[in-house]
DNA sequence: CGTTTATCTAGAACAAGTTTCACTATCGGA
DNA sequence: TCCGATAGTGAAACTTGTTCTAGATAAACG
């Protein structure tokens, strides 16, 4: 794991855009088909019509080109979720109503989500930016989900942060087959509940408000 | 990734609990040196003075040797817990104390951390067993930190998965570069709230409820 | 247009995880 | 103690991610 040339020039022609395209999708077509290991960097060249090398010009890693993949598929999964927003009232359930709907979409593509979270897991600091992509992605995903008024606070983000991180580890616990659906819906309705937190604290004065010592 | 072979019969020898220590004592050097990538089996394998086949009949792969890896040292520090338990009241805080306490070993050696989270979440379902082993014995650290008297309610369960996710992916952030130590604490100490959450829900009033006052 | 330069291609080469094979050493039981 | 089964050794082979090289193409620009 080297991986430093950049992905191309910022300004892509015609072409480049559309040799792009081809391989996010002969890419994520490998994934759906096996998961991480059935995504091999010379299939993906081939099934995309481009040499090996412009692979790597373009995707300097696998893990790159897989979070990439994964960039590509939540991006869609916003649009499907701001065109349907969930229907509860609570913030906490609408919250944990969207983490399910989305889950339930990666259900359908299991190898698929396999690849994508399992390259975004391992990735290391040269695919951070990469990443962290992904990361705002889903945090606007829960934080449109939670449906604010104004800014969230700063409370509030570190809700949103936990429960990221539950969603992430939970898939992955699913993935790797040690828990099952119905517990992974239990763990995201158990951490959105910190949601009801926030909105108790941010109100809080007068209850119980002094708590955490030295 | 294939890896099937079974780790030797139930029965070692003294020789062959020999080498699995010098194994996996080699395997924790060289991550402590350079993080995963560092961890090369061939090296593993020289460093511990048994032939490469060796080491994948003990292990069938660098994954179940990480996780081993990860296995011993949790051991290792649930010992040494145990010597010295947190000194907070609370539970909630006894628990964020104990992990925080967690965090500052891994920071100690963060490549040596760097490789086992690494593998940890790379893990495929062939090393299942091994990582549900690891989350056994995280899971046993927290519930040891909370002090409960009794059996843990399903509700403290799922608190403590959550917890768990949390810290995995906290630890996965922080390792690679995307956060800092003081938003991993923040992050823990939120979840850590959840606790919070059900004792007052799991708790009718009267019997334990001498929480509040102080 | 013609030239200069960046991109792309084909394919070899390299690195590290994993497997295989032909032997040898060790161990547990008759 | 001797023997068959099991475990260990050493080295080569295989796989797949990654890098490198030389030549063909396409783009940019005067």
């Amino acid at each position: 794991m080297t991986a430093e040339a950049k992905p191309a020039s910022l300004q892509l022609t015609e072409r480049q855009e559309a040799r792009r395209r081809r391989i996010l999708h002969a890419s994520a077509r490998l994934a759906s088909r096996g998961g991480f290991d059935a995504v091999q960097m010379r299939e993906v060249a081939e099934n995309s019509g481009v040499a090996l090398g412009t692979l790597y010009r373009y995707f300097p890693s696998k893990v790159h080109l897989l979070v990439a993949t994964m960039q590509d598929q939540l991006q869609h999964m916003h649009e499907a979720l701001r065109k349907r927003p969930p229907t509860e009232e609570e913030p906490t359930t609408r919250v944990a109503q969207t983490l399910m709907r989305a889950f339930r979409a990666l259900q359908r593509e299991p190898h698929l989500a396999d690849a994508m979270v399992r390259a975004l897991t391992f990735a290391d600091r040269s695919v951070s930016p990469e990443v962290d992509t992904v990361s705002r992605l889903t945090t606007a995903i829960i934080l449109d989900a939670m449906g604010l008024d104004g800014p969230p606070t700063p409370e509030q983000l570190s809700a949103v942060r936990v429960i990221e991180h539950t969603w992430h580890s939970a898939l992955i616990t699913w993935l790797s087959g040690r828990a099952s659906i119905a517990q992974v819906k239990i763990d995201i309705e158990t951490v959105c509940r910190l949601i009801d937190l926030t909105a108790r604290d941010g109100a809080r004065e007068g209850a119980d408000g002094a708590r955490e010592g030295r």
